[in-house]
DNA sequence: GTTCTGACA
DNA sequence: TGTCAGCA
């Protein structure tokens, strides 16, 4: 995913070195290193520091841009409990339809263990 | 030539 | 944030 070296990156976003590295350091963006310790940013960072620059021109200090990507992480997280929820709803339905066959006489191997929720997560 | 870390008139 | 040093 990552691909560009710091200098692409600052062509790409008309950033200095020196700010691109302090976003890193406030957690804004996450660089990986390559084998010489170089940083190798993703599409995914250009976007975000891109992001900052125009809350920058719009007034925005870094604790603001901070607090911004603070929240969308929580937002993030949100959706994934959200999406924990939706799995396990389906499982229980999958289970009652199961047991709804086996009780029925549809099927005598009870419940299909291939429904069970342990296994999704 | 390019990038990295650390530091500061 | 800019910029310079001293490495790799």
């Amino acid at each position: 995913m990552s691909v560009f070296p710091i200098g692409t990156v600052m062509k790409l976003t008309d950033l200095t070195a020196r700010q691109i590295r302090y976003y890193e350091e406030q957690d804004l963006i996450h660089p990986e290193r390559n084998d010489g310790n170089r940083r190798m940013y993703s599409l995914n960072d250009i976007d975000v520091l891109l992001e900052i620059k125009d809350y920058l021109s719009d007034g925005i200090n870094m604790a603001g841009i901070k607090r911004i990507y603070e929240l969308k992480e929580v937002e993030k997280e949100k959706k994934m409990m959200e999406h924990t929820k939706v799995m396990t709803d389906d499982d229980v339905r999958r289970i009652l339809h199961a047991e709804f066959l086996s009780v029925s006489g549809f099927s005598g191997n009870g419940p299909d263990q291939s429904m069970n929720p342990s296994r999704m997560i």
